[in-house]
DNA sequence: CTGTTAGCGCGTTCAA
DNA sequence: TTGAACGCGCTAACAG
């Protein structure tokens, strides 16, 4: 391995000092005669320079980094399409603006133990949670402890220097759930999986405030890990007990399609005999037939957005907004 | 902003010199008395006391971290579950290891200015490469050149620093061909990506070398960007132009549900009157009906791999191996 | 077992 | 316009 050169060979090669240099590399031009600045620049591309960004860190007292620490119970943490859109977001942001960011996944039971919370500073954290609703409280605590701006995706949290971004989960449920009930329907059985994040409370709040207004009735069907087999024995179920309902609302399109499967497996037509409706969409939706209607997130947006704020409230040492909502978008579909 | 406290800071407190404080830090527990350790402990506590790891970084000339770069020409570059399923092993072995993760997803054409080749130095990168054939080599020739072992991901490169790990295309793709002519199958057309990565090139070789040894043919459509309406204007053009073949191979799962929903839609039969295949599956295939007949790609254990050997080399200097090739499973279904 | 010294590479300060 | 000295926080090597 060939020892990387330092500002310092650079500036003995040029015959210069090491802070000229560094005037160069730093975009001060004016302080700097021009063939100077040209000589050096050819120096530095001889000599393969590169700074080292431990010493600038080190000197201005600064990371430079974002965390994004993502709580997740499979070790394939990427594989929820909203997840990985909100990486993809603030990984462009971070990048954009010089900041490097440190993707870390992690099962919710080794969450205190993450060097993210250790060692390892950031100036900035982003985070997704999981785990039970008191696990989530206690990280939340932890994270507001660290003294750096953090973000939290499809959360809240009341501290100065925590910033819950979410998308508009209740009205983009109530919004589908007024179709629903212009169309007539009344019984509403509500796709959900076990784990009570606040984003499917929120959903399921939507969903129930329009159709009891109504005075209609919205009953959850518990799907366990929300997964392809444990979804469609779910539903069968419950079937089994209650009959069809008017509509099955999905609490996502994975559930969704499940049961769409499910059912025309069955000979169910769909729309005429039931209803089925997704919520944050992804791109695997328009293998359905009947096409889903469904919400589209803006989860890429929403990570873009937690990198702008981040990256302000780093530099500024507050957050603008403390919370902040984005709108979902309704994605008509011949399902319902 | 409270300042973080430093070594000294706590050495003061514990009445103690900082290299004490070191010791206890890094496990040296036989230089340190008991009482002295845990006086110190109490005090990194109370402090609330984190390494700066600049400092340590300078000090040990290392970054402790490796860098992805992803080049991908859209925005949402961790939406492709092989992409994602990458990342999340790599980033699972450098987590486990001390490493951390740097991310960064770029378009191809920006490639040449990453940080990540520029100021932003790391023990090691992961690759993934998109683009033209000679910017793939241009690129490749690049990485080669940064003193630091590299993997790259589905591609391969002879230079002592760089390794290729690689699913086995031909051999999978060789597979599906056997099971389909063992069928009677002699007329494939194959759903193609207009770009030729080395992989499409690898599955094409396989599917093309069984197929011509029993007399057979096989003939590539472009399906563009391989999205879905790509794909489904692409093979009802050449369904008007070839009429059916016996069998779609697809490139990819996405390429076959795009061209199954076509052929369910317009009421021809699977596998009565065509067969399907698909390649590198994921989850979604669950929703396919008939059940795809696919390739299961090792996609998060290439991922940990490429970390394992990453920091194995970063270690010893040198890749044990240059060139890793992982076995693919098929997975049977019955749309051929 | 504990303390001292020195220096990693950079940027700021102050003087020339 | 440039140079020298200093210190960011940490640890290896050596001394006590």
């Amino acid at each position: 391995m060939i020892k990387q050169a330092t500002l310092k060979d650079v500036a003995k090669v040029c015959g210069v000092s090491s802070m000229t240099v560094s005037n160069v590399l730093n975009g001060r031009d004016k302080e700097v005669g021009a063939k100077t600045r040209e000589r050096i620049l050819y120096a530095i591309a001889e000599l393969g320079y590169r700074q080292n960004l431990a010493a600038k860190r080190l000197r201005a007292q600064k990371t430079s980094s974002i965390g994004m620490l993502i709580l997740d119970d499979v070790s394939d943490f990427l594989n929820d399409p909203f997840i990985a859109q909100v990486v993809s977001g603030l990984s462009n942001h971070a990048t954009e603006k010089g900041y490097n960011l440190i993707l870390q996944g992690l099962r919710s039971d080794m969450a205190m133990s993450s060097s993210l919370l250790g060692n390892l500073r950031t100036d900035g954290l982003c985070a997704t949670l999981s785990g039970t609703s008191d696990q989530r409280r206690a990280f939340k605590e932890r994270l507001a402890t660290l003294g750096i701006p953090v973000v939290l995706i499809q959360e809240e949290f009341d501290h100065p220097l925590v910033c819950g971004i979410r998308q508009d989960d209740y009205t983009a449920a109530a919004e589908i759930a007024e179709y629903l009930v212009a169309k007539g329907a009344r019984n509403l059985h509500y796709l959900s999986p076990s784990a009570q994040w606040p984003a499917i409370k929120e959903r399921i709040a939507g969903t129930t405030k329009v159709c009891e207004a109504v005075g209609g009735s919205v009953k959850v069907i518990d799907c366990g890990d929300e997964g392809f087999k444990a979804t469609q024995s779910a539903v069968s179920n419950s079937i089994g007990l209650h009959g069809l309902p008017d509509v099955f609302v999905g609490g996502n399109d994975r559930m969704a399609m499940a049961t769409l499967r499910l059912l025309i497996d069955r000979g169910i037509r769909i729309p005429e005999d039931v209803c089925v409706t997704g919520f944050n969409s992804f791109d695997f939706v328009a293998f359905a037939q009947p096409k889903l209607l469904t919400a589209q997130s803006p989860a890429h947006e929403m990570g873009r957005l937690a990198g702008v704020e981040l990256v302000k409230a780093m530099e500024s040492g507050e957050f603008q907004d403390r919370a902040i909502s984005l709108p979902i978008t309704i994605v008509r579909g011949q399902s319902a």
